[in-house]
DNA sequence: TGCCAGGCCCTCTTTAGGGCCTT
């Protein structure tokens, strides 16, 4: 049995809360959250600021609540990464833009000599699939069009993390429920981010009908 | 000095442009 096999029912969803936008342009990871999800269920969660070595912009500051004052405490990013990268070891990644977040997460980890072994699928992607009407596909949008719990709290990489896996689950549901699946298997989720719009029914169908 | 992300996806497309998403 492969190392996949083993871990097949376990996910990290996650989310980078960053100094800007390209890590190719120097910016760094501020904080981290995370949650791990077995079977469905939330079994533990990671947050953790970190000093990324540089002040950040008032933009930023603003954006997430996070201030300069905050992470001048916070354990620099190579401590927190060894941390969080024994945290994902193995496991499938999630998160809302994945592009994104992948990103940072390969330029963090490289920095520390360490990398990722896991298969990233992106929310926003499927879920521009799931759920086509929906007024747009940010995430707080999202958050409110399906009614997903959420504490209010925007822009914070814990509280992301959670309403990212709270969107992931509601739309395995939806398609467990629409399509007759017994489960949906995550390669089924990552695939389905690379289907075309047109071919989404016709895709689910047959990988339903191919698990009966 | 001046510049500054990148991948997906739609369309008035593919010899391209621009909006959507993430911070």
């Amino acid at each position: 049995m492969s190392a996949t096999d083993l871990n097949a029912e376990t996910t990290i969803v996650l989310d980078f809360e960053t100094s800007g936008l390209s890590p190719d342009q120097g910016e760094r990871a501020i904080e981290i959250g995370a949650v791990k999800l077995v079977d469905g269920e939330v079994v533990d969660t990671f947050q953790q600021l970190m000093y990324p070595g540089k002040r950040i912009n008032s933009f930023i500051e603003d954006y997430t609540g996070i201030s300069n004052n905050m992470l001048k405490n916070a354990p620099p990013c190579e401590e927190v990464m060894r941390e969080f990268s024994d945290f994902i070891d193995g496991f499938n990644l999630v998160a809302h833009n994945a592009s994104f977040d992948s990103r940072f997460l390969d330029a963090e980890l490289r920095r520390i000599q360490r990398n990722q072994q896991g298969e990233f699928a992106c929310s926003m992607l499927i879920a521009r699939r799931v759920y086509p009407d929906a007024p747009n596909h940010k995430l707080g949008t999202l958050v409110r069009y399906k009614r997903l719990p959420n504490d209010g709290t925007f822009h914070r990489a814990l509280a992301d993390s959670q309403m990212t896996a709270h969107l992931w689950l509601a739309m395995i549901n939806e398609i467990k429920t629409s399509f007759s699946f017994r489960h949906v298997p995550f390669n089924v989720m990552q695939q389905l981010s690379r289907t075309t719009k047109s071919s989404v029914s016709h895709f689910l169908h047959r990988e339903a009908k191919n698990q009966r």
